[in-house]
DNA sequence: GAGTGGTCTAGACCACCCC
DNA sequence: GGGTGGTCTAGACCACTCG
């Protein structure tokens, strides 16, 4: 066991949480999980830069090396960017974070973009079944559904239907959130303060519905590319289901395996 | 630039190779690439342990932090297998790396196994344009094809066709390489000594054609998940190209996004 | 007990950014 | 020039594995 090993003693603890908090994870992961704590706290807003590592050490009363390696962990998961020269700071939604973390749609060119989106309809109403089961809610929830088209190079190419509690969310089908814009998770984070650090995707093929006809413009049952959401906040809580149905006749889910 | 940043010096060449050549990676990025290519000249063949860090370090002329760096990198790329108290061995296929870094199929439960296969023919032709591009091939080159079958719990849930050019595996159709093995990664790298170490996956819907509503027992023009993988070896190299076209309705392909 | 990788430290210098 | 993160070093100790 490290003569330090335990950062509770700089939580005012006393050195006896060893033994009652069977914490034995190495001191950077430890550190780690504090940062983390003072970013889901609210302490750091997206967008604010962190105290230089120097500080963050002696605070911490750790090495510069310790406290790296803990910022790089975090860097790692895209809580945090750093820059050199510059600093650390909490990561922030953008149309381009979205892009690359969670938009995996690219043309036969191996272009990606990101889609246009009209909204065809919004409203409230209690949870169904398998909603509850992806966002762990009990029955009777009320939550937001979000039925919308979304658009690449002005074709129409996914349905997508989103559904959000209430609780958390609690007037994004009212003004001012309309009209919704194109990138929700910057909403989600500049308005409701939930970040959305990583999402579950389950793909299918399926045969398109009557709405997939009439918005895609495809052929009665032709087969749709079904990618079924969980995004999760930085905790883990999941936070938003969205199951969207692509035309991949122009398009392509890429994956890189490594 | 550090005093001794470049490797070069280690390699019997002259401090002006840093002139030369201008090779301005951080030290552990270029003793990394020394050390993948001892990989791929086969000089540790998969399965062998590596000398221990502070023997590499000393051959390199490098501290044990910075060839520390250099290793992780290799382990993060699942180049090499990293055990404290074993020590570091050269990463070598088996079913189990299989399915963690290659297979996404999961059933309804979220169980994940290994699929049994059925050769349904195999044989050599020239390369068709869609295979040339995929594996980058001049027109004419001749290739191995396979067609199987795939099943879980004994379904048959998958058609597969592969396509590998002859000249890395001059004798795949032959015996003593039949009946093929159900994870072929780990024959082309005991055979012919070509690791597949990364692979790109492009997914799609499509409509069952004939082979698959016989094989998988679907409707015709059912949906079927489409997978076209181009699996690379540890130079990057298009070794092997196979689209998959799987049955969904009771599996699902699982991608995590963080 | 000897050997391995994993963690931690303290201190140095480098590359980059911005004032 | 003064700040930041990025790299590199040398040395210490810890946790694990195996003979």
């Amino acid at each position: 066991m490290y003569l330090r090993n335990v950062v509770t003693g700089y939580r005012s603890m006393g050195t006896q949480a060893s033994n009652t908090t069977p914490s034995f994870k190495p001191l950077y992961a430890q550190v780690k999980e504090l940062l983390l704590a003072r970013l889901v706290s609210g302490e750091w807003p997206p967008g604010t830069m962190l105290p230089s590592e120097t500080e963050l050490a002696a605070a911490y009363g750790v090495s510069q090396g310790t406290l790296r390696k803990a910022l790089d962990g975090l860097a790692a998961e895209h809580l945090v960017v750093r820059h050199q020269g510059k600093g650390t700071i909490v990561a922030k939604h953008n149309p381009q974070r979205s892009l690359f973390q969670f938009f995996h749609l690219y043309s036969e060119q191996g272009e990606r973009q990101l889609p246009e989106s009209r909204i065809i309809s919004c409203g409230r109403g209690q949870v169904e079944p398998a909603a509850a089961a992806a966002l762990r809610l009990p029955s009777g929830t009320e939550v937001i559904r979000i039925f919308r088209v979304r658009s690449l190079s002005d074709r129409a190419v996914m349905t997508e239907r989103i559904t959000v509690p209430c609780a958390l969310f609690p007037d994004l089908d009212q003004p001012p959130q309309h009209p919704l814009p194109n990138t929700l998770y910057q909403l989600y984070q500049v308005r409701y303060r939930i970040t959305v650090a990583k999402a579950i995707e389950r793909l299918r093929a399926v045969a398109a519905n009557a709405d997939d006809v009439k918005l895609l413009g495809v052929d009665p049952k032709a087969p749709l590319l079904e990618i079924d959401r969980i995004a999760l906040d930085l905790e883990g809580t999941p936070v938003e289901w969205r199951v969207t149905r692509c035309d991949t006749r122009h398009h392509h889910y890429l994956n890189v395996l490594d």
